[in-house]
DNA sequence: TATTTTTACGCAAACGTTCCCGATAACGAT
DNA sequence: ATCGTTATCGGGAACGTTTGCGTAAAAATA
């Protein structure tokens, strides 16, 4: 099934005119009567004539389409990240095109492999869980198609980064955990190597050190697939409450860990927060409808997106090379409800 | 910024030979000598040659990409369809390009334009909740471009569509609800000219009937919006609560509606189930995670985009006109929790 | 009237590929 | 020696556009 396009050239043959007068009527060129303009626009309309953008591209060497690489659409953060991503990209006459990496690096390989070539004036990119080599990336962007990286970020890589103030964020959870005279907090988090787990770990950390409380290796469980498989998350938790001294309160870092956890929990049969108390990163707008009403930190993954699409499409149309790089740093919000907030301790 | 791709042209100047003889080289043609064939693929694999696929579109007016249009990522139902969609589009080699409506016809309109202007093989479309008419897709249809409905189908084009069984998943929910004692079942749902809209209430009436309780028209709501805007479903349950006779119970159909009730409810400040029991359509899958856990039917969302992408790809590729069109209906699944289960009733 | 300027348009190349049609050489068959 | 084959390669058109350059006719100027 095909379907026959009507060409610049139709109308030349039509009306008795060369595509390049056509092409030029079309554009408004000075050089074009009025009278052949009117001619061509009145034709090029009733035939519904569409400039045909695959040739476009061909000549200007460019797409107008950026490709987008995730791990997960199905998910809050990345959701409605992507949703900022297209509210500027449409704005700005782009294409968005979406690719799943599902955590694995071998997939996020061939992805930017088969977007890259060509076929995308530039990339938007929150790496994979599995991934820790970056020359993937590099090759790409030292061949300079343009990358900006979101979320989880390749810090080895000299480009623009959006991300969400994750240490602080950890950081503000951590301490209102410790304030409602929570002591002994696990943290569940994604892979260590990512971007997101380090500065997350970090603000964790730096709130713990803050309020005497000294850090405990233990309490601490890495979920290579980033709460994506059930067993990890439960397992992590079983060996949490195998621990001699318990843990009382829960610090999870990132949208799936959170949710599962709290499944976890639910069919470890734990009590939240009198067996244990939860606060977590994750961005489901449903948080309040728990039970109990989940606390949570927020990150602004609509203003992620479009900060990080507004610098990799000034990227692709700046003339000269880009040589000026900056990280940008977006604030997360708290939302304190009754899964951190201990009745009998409070 | 710009990258200097290399081209089929470099290896044939670097090599002394022709560009043709250089692209028979790379596909393998037999009347190239296999001395010359090596000398190309080594050369090519040396300097990491990628053929332009924008060229390759040009010539074989294919894309290998299909568009989608849907009203919402941030959506259960719609993030977990697209990921089927993705995962069949990324086997057979085509990408997939994203677009949002919104819910806004206009913008509707604006993004099939965009999209269909030959930049795209196929449409993947679940169409947005102000659509009553179907002739900006009708148009791009006769003319060719093959289009699949999901979800959200326009009854009036005669193409493939895959749909969840909406009839018999509202009518088991009612059902349920009424073999719980539940007499009184209010119905909040999407814009009423939406397919499935039409389809949930069918079902819904249905199990009234069969049940031997009189349809009354002052139980059913409908949200334009689809449950995007808090004050039209606030409103809507705040006319239920001020009826003469109250309802007991509350069937919602469709994804946010569902969500953004629960929330109308909680600020509402009634209780579920005793208050009102509620049952919806909805895909999240934290649904046993709610307070109480939530009863919802499931739409098969992945596998919808599953079924639908196949059903357009074969429409793309097929060399033949395609005239025999199927509805395929895949059946939900009712996951029966305490919002629909009385204590006071059971 | 002769010359210059302007107006309005066409030709052809280019973007990167594929593919039809030749072309050239070597080689065996006649 | 001539011819037909076969193997191997190049030329060039085509996909739909844009654009630099050239040029005829018309208009303006001398």
């Amino acid at each position: 099934m095909k379907f026959e396009p009507v060409t610049i050239k139709d109308i030349g043959k039509a009306l008795g005119l060369s595509t390049s007068t056509v092409s030029r009527a079309l554009r408004g060129s000075y050089e074009i009567s009025s009278e052949t303009k009117r001619l061509v626009l009145e034709y090029a309309e009733k035939i519904n004539y569409r400039p045909n953008p695959i040739a476009l591209s061909l000549k200007e060497r460019r797409n107008h389409s950026i490709g987008i690489i995730v791990c997960e659409i199905a998910n809050n953060f990345f959701s409605q990240a992507i949703n900022g991503i297209e509210s500027i990209a449409y704005n700005r006459g782009y294409h968005v095109i979406m690719s799943q990496s599902h955590e694995s690096y071998e997939r996020e390989i061939v992805i930017v492999d088969h977007l890259a070539s060509r076929s995308v004036d530039g990339l938007l990119v929150s790496v994979s869980s599995e991934t820790q080599d970056y020359t993937h990336f590099k090759n790409l962007y030292d061949k300079g198609l343009p990358i900006v990286f979101f979320d989880r970020v390749a810090n080895e890589i000299i480009t623009h980064k959006v991300i969400a103030d994750n240490f602080k964020g950890a950081f503000d959870a951590t301490e209102h955990l410790i304030e409602n005279r929570f002591k002994r907090i696990a943290h569940i988090t994604s892979a260590p190597y990512l971007s997101i787990s380090e500065e997350r770990l970090e603000g964790y950390k730096a709130a713990l050190q803050k309020h005497d409380i000294t850090f405990d290796e233990k309490l601490v469980h890495y979920c290579y697939h980033g709460g994506m498989i059930y067993d990890e998350i439960e397992t992590a938790l079983t060996k949490l409450f195998k621990l001699k001294v318990k843990p009382d309160a829960l610090f999870t870092g990132g949208d799936r860990v959170t949710t599962t956890c709290m499944q976890a929990l639910q069919k470890l049969n734990k009590k939240i927060p009198d067996d244990i108390a939860v606060i977590g990163f994750t961005n489901t707008n449903v948080g309040e409808l728990f039970n109990p009403a989940l606390s949570v930190v927020r990150q602004p993954a609509f203003e992620i997106g479009q900060v990080a699409t507004e610098l990799l499409i000034s990227m692709i149309e700046s003339k000269r090379p880009v040589t000026e790089f900056e990280t940008k740093i977006l604030q997360t919000e708290l939302f304190v409800r009754n899964s951190s907030v201990s009745r009998e301790k409070g």
